[in-house]
This record gives C-alpha cells, sequence and structure tokens, in this order.
DNA sequence: CTGAAAGCGCTAACAC
DNA sequence: GTGTTAGCGCTTTCAG
C-alpha cells in the first residue's frame, strides 16, 4: 500500500500543494477550473488526507477522548450511543478507553489518551472522587464528566440529581407510614449508592426518623441475590431501591424465593433501567435516568467548550421521570 | 496550556532531541546519567510525547479501528470489553465507530477511521455483504471481520459457526420427532438469521422435511412480541429459536400471554446471551457465543497481522457451548 | 555515546 | 488566485 500525499495530488494536477490544501479544506478561493483539476486528481490518485499531519499542522485533532468503566455496557452503551451521534453531526472522532476496577488509574488512563493529543475528554466513571478529579483538572484540557458534580473552570459536568430523586421518592413513603425501606450497595457505584444513601437520610431526617436500611452486601457472597435470599428470610422491607435494574431483577428473584410478592408483600424501584427492563415480569419502576441524553448533552457541550463558545453551564443538571410499573404499588 | 516538547526537555536536560527521543523510545546506547539527566528534565517538566508526531515519523500510530453496530450494547459491550483488554496489554489506543443502520455507509465509516491512520481495524457488523466486504478489501489494510467469514489476505475472520449450531440443536429436536420449529427474524441481524435459517433448512433437509419457520415479524409489529403474542394464538411450536436473549424474553412473555407454558408446552432456545439471561425466569437456553473471547482473539490477531506476524489462521473459528436452562426440556 | 539534519504530511502566513 | 516556505513534534540515519 504505497500511501499518497499531497504532493503527489499536486504534481498531478499541476498545482502547488498549498493549492490542493485550499481545496480539501474549502477554502473558498481557488478558481473552479483549478478546484476541478484538483479534485479530479485526488479522484484518481484515490488521496486521503492524512489526518495525523493535519492534527500536527493544526494543533488539533477533532478527537476527543471517551473514559467508562468495563462493565454495564448496557447503560453505558446508551451514553455511548448518545455521545457518539453527536460526535457524528460534529465531525468528532472518538478515541476509548476503559477503566478496570482496582487494575487500572482512572488518571493513567486519561494521561494515554491525552498523549494522542485529543481535543477534550469525556468521562463517564463512578469511582471518581475528589482526589482524582484534582488530578484531572491539573491536565486542563477541556473536559466533561458525568454523573459526577464537580466544579472547575475547565471541567463541565453532566449528571442527574439521584440525591434528590431517593428523596422524593423515600419521603413519599414515609408520609405514607411506610419506613422499612432498604437501599442495596453496588460495589461497582459507590458514588451513586453514596448519594442514594444521602437522599434517603435526609427524607428520614425530616420525618424525625434515622435511615437505617443500607444493605451492604457481606464479602463472602459473590452476587446481590445469593445474599438477599438469605436476607429476606429474615427481614422484610415495605420497599428496596436498587442502583441499577439487573440489581432489581436480583431483588425479585431473591423475594419470589422466599414467597415474598411484588409489589403486595413488598415493591421494588431502582434508578437506571435497560431495554431488559421492558422484557422482564414484573417491570421494575424505575427513575428513567436519560442514559443517552446524557452521553449526547455530554459531546454537544464539549464541542461548545471547544469553539470556547460560553453560552454553557458548567453544571449541567438533566431531569429524570419516575416511572412506576408493576414492581411497585 | 502551553506544551512541552522535546526541544524543550533537550535544552533542560543539556543534551540534543535526538537523545531525548533515545531515552523516552528506551533505546539502550545513552550513558546512564545523561539518560538520569533527560529523565530529570522530562518530570520537572511534565513533557508527555506527542503521539501524533510521534505517528506521523513512524508511519504508526498503535492505533486501531474498531467498528460496531450502535444497538445492542450488551453482548458488543462484552465484545468491545474483551478487545480493549488486550488491546491494553499491546498499548494500543481504540479509534470507535458506530453503524446506525440506512443512516451510515460501512464503508464511509471506515473511510473516516482510516484517515486518522489507524494500524488496523475490527468490524463487526451483521449488516456486511460480499459488496461491502469487498469494498474494505479494497482498503487494503490489516482487518479483522467478526462474525462474519470472508476471505482475503488481508482479512481475517474471527467468527461462530452459527450454522452449525443450529444445525446440530435442531436436527436434535428432528430425531425426536419434533419438527415444529420457528426462527423468529432479527431485523437487526440479517446475517445472523440467514445462517440460522440455513442451519435449519440443512437438518430438515437431512430429515427428508422441509422447513417452513422462519418467523417474519410483518413490518406493521413494532416489536416481536406483539406480533407473537397475536402468532401464538393461532400457532403452536415444539420449539422457537431466537438470535438475541431479549427476543426469547419476548417469545416467552408473548407465550406466558397466551397460556403457553415454557417448556412444557414450548422450549425456547437463542443464541448470544447477555448478563440479563441470568437474571430472568425461566432462564433461557443459550449457545453461549463467546462475545468477550470474540473480541480478545480478534484484537489479538491484529498484533500479529500488525508485526507480520503469520502465526495464525485466517479463518478462526471460535466454538460455542450449547447450555441448557430452564426454557427447554 | 551524542549531535546535526532530513523527513513524516499538512497548514497558514506571506509573497507574487 | 496560486506558489513558497516555515513550522507542527518526533524519529532516524549518518557523522563525529
Amino acid at each position: 500500500m504505497k500511501r499518497v500525499t499531497i504532493y503527489d495530488v499536486a504534481r498531478e494536477a499541476n498545482v502547488s500543494l498549498a493549492t490542493v490544501s485550499r481545496v480539501i479544506n474549502g477554502v473558498d478561493v481557488v478558481r473552479a477550473d483549478t478546484r476541478a483539476r484538483v479534485e479530479a486528481a485526488i479522484e484518481k490518485l484515490g488521496y486521503k488526507p492524512n489526518a495525523l499531519a493535519q492534527g500536527l499542522a493544526l494543533q488539533k485533532t477533532t478527537t476527543i477522548g471517551l473514559v467508562v468503566p468495563e462493565a454495564s455496557f448496557s447503560f453505558t452503551g446508551n451514553i455511548i450511543n448518545g455521545l457518539l451521534d453527536v460526535a457524528r453531526i460534529y465531525k468528532y472522532n472518538i478515541m476509548l478507553q476503559t477503566t478496570t476496577e482496582g487494575i487500572s488509574d482512572i488518571t493513567d488512563i486519561v494521561e494515554t489518551i491525552i498523549k494522542s493529543r485529543v481535543d477534550g475528554v469525556v468521562i463517564y466513571n463512578d469511582q471518581l472522587n475528589d482526589k482524582i478529579t484534582k488530578d484531572l483538572i491539573e491536565y486542563n484540557i477541556p473536559m466533561v464528566v458525568i454523573n459526577h458534580k464537580v466544579s472547575a473552570p475547565q471541567i463541565t459536568s453532566v449528571y442527574v440529581d439521584i440525591e434528590k430523586a431517593v428523596y422524593e421518592r423515600v419521603t413519599d413513603y414515609l408520609v405514607r407510614g411506610l419506613d422499612k425501606i432498604g437501599i442495596i450497595q453496588d460495589r461497582k457505584n459507590n458514588q451513586a449508592c453514596k448519594l442514594m444513601v444521602q437522599g434517603a437520610k435526609r427524607a428520614y431526617k425530616e420525618a424525625g426518623k434515622e435511615f437505617d436500611g443500607y444493605l451492604m452486601i457481606p464479602s463472602e457472597y459473590h452476587t446481590s441475590y445469593a445474599y438477599l435470599s438469605e436476607h429476606f428470610k429474615e427481614n422484610q422491607y415495605d420497599l428496596v431501591i436498587a442502583y441499577r435494574d439487573s440489581q432489581a431483577f436480583a431483588t425479585i428473584n431473591a423475594a419470589k424465593e422466599n414467597n415474598i410478592n411484588i409489589p403486595d408483600d413488598m415493591e421494588v424501584i431502582c434508578v437506571i433501567d435497560t431495554k431488559y427492563n421492558s422484557m422482564v415480569r414484573p417491570q421494575v419502576s424505575s427513575f428513567s435516568l436519560p442514559s443517552y441524553d446524557l452521553g449526547a448533552v455530554s459531546m454537544r457541550v464539549l464541542t461548545k467548550m471547544l469553539k470556547n463558545d460560553n453560552t454553557f453551564d458548567h453544571e449541567i443538571e438533566l431531569s429524570y421521570l419516575y416511572t412506576p410499573r408493576k414492581s411497585t404499588k
């Protein structure tokens, strides 16, 4: 595969490389016939601009880095879809990296992505903490963080207020006198769980009670299902809230095992759901986090950051819509 | 953000840029103390090599392009995970692109990916046909195609023999005298469905019968579920085979709706499954396509192609493992 | 063991 | 309108 360069095209069309550059960049000063000649040459030679060289010369790559956790691709997948859809509109390329719990340091990953000179990066990761975000800020590159609120000039965050979502729902139950509420730990989503518990605590506090329903899965149990099957033998709940739908399914299965009827004996709600929630019986009531939008909005705002368009907020809250289904009364 | 270049490091360390280049590339001829000086300078300045410039100079980017369909990220997600895991080992970066049915031409997508001078590309897409693969071959770039057998020197295919899988299973039923078998169309996976039907046809033919169980979902129905709920009122099956688990779930739900008991009245099998299959009741028997391996093996073989290591086959068949679960007797 | 210099492919002033 | 030329940041002979 011999590569054809801008020089080859120039020679073929009998013009200088500057002119070729002009036509491939749509600079509108080239005479029509010259342009035609150049285009013919490009076609004939099958010339494709080398994005690398362009990137070097322009100091921009029209590529953004995307960092997501490796697991749970159904929800993440939606985010990616949303992001890619708008990336395509603005002609951005995506460099994808995944973080593996424990194994890979988030900052390392961002580091390798930055080496390839992306124009900006989008991060979705539940393991973010203050130390990491501080490191990220130092990279001083346009960045948007999904589902984690951060405040920094170079960083925009796009998120849903999970704390509030849980707070509102829990309050609703407390008002009705239902106060045996459990929140299931999700090992992969510390941050989200923390927010959920915070929301619950706030609701309980306002009701003059104290929240004590955090269901930590002991490490000897490999799955929530295994633990809950045991746990439900001794404990009963009015409502169980899980982060992802898969956990809600596990909860429901564990309940069935103990002859606990959903939703009559116990109700179940999850925060994020996937298409599988529509195929399962009973379907789980959820907050329907706008996964696709999370990705799409993030990319959209990143394009604005990249062109120094400041007509946007640095903390963008997307709303959720609580959707009751068959797992609640 | 002022960028620090190799020149800055050279000046700081009082050496030439050639020397700096040597140390960052681990060329082992630099005297220890010079090396130390350079490393100190790198550290002090926070220098990060510009992968773009390296790519230009080296004519290789250590980046591969990955093209996948936009939907169904759970199975695709596993492929991506597998691919990324081995990509990380070999220090490859990933440029991700998705194909959208109808909207984006696969060849266009590959084209934009090639412009960024990736060293190779991996494609997973069910809409591939002979015309497209022919175009792909012309790009003359190391390429591996997942789940679609192609024969070309520059292309390696990594796949599971779905035709055989279905053939074997169907034969098994036919032998037992069960010959009301349906295969559900999957609009997003033409190719896979075609293979499934081929397998069924072969089995029927060998049994001296003719297969007529291809369940085409009429276009006025938006979901398989909607159609099957109707369809099962009039038709009955011994076995229904779906491509993905989500379709199997739909089938099961539609069956329940018609008081058809799974697996007693009708059995259900799917080809690919996701983690959701373990959370659903009844769990669906499946062929357990090795999604993760599909990605991992593809990346592994691509690295071999890229270093002209020819110790591999150009058609790599991965095996499936038929896993009976609760949806079959 | 280290430095000088050419070249990777392209863009963007600056001339003409 | 079009051509010339100096970078963009790095690698790699080739000298020394």
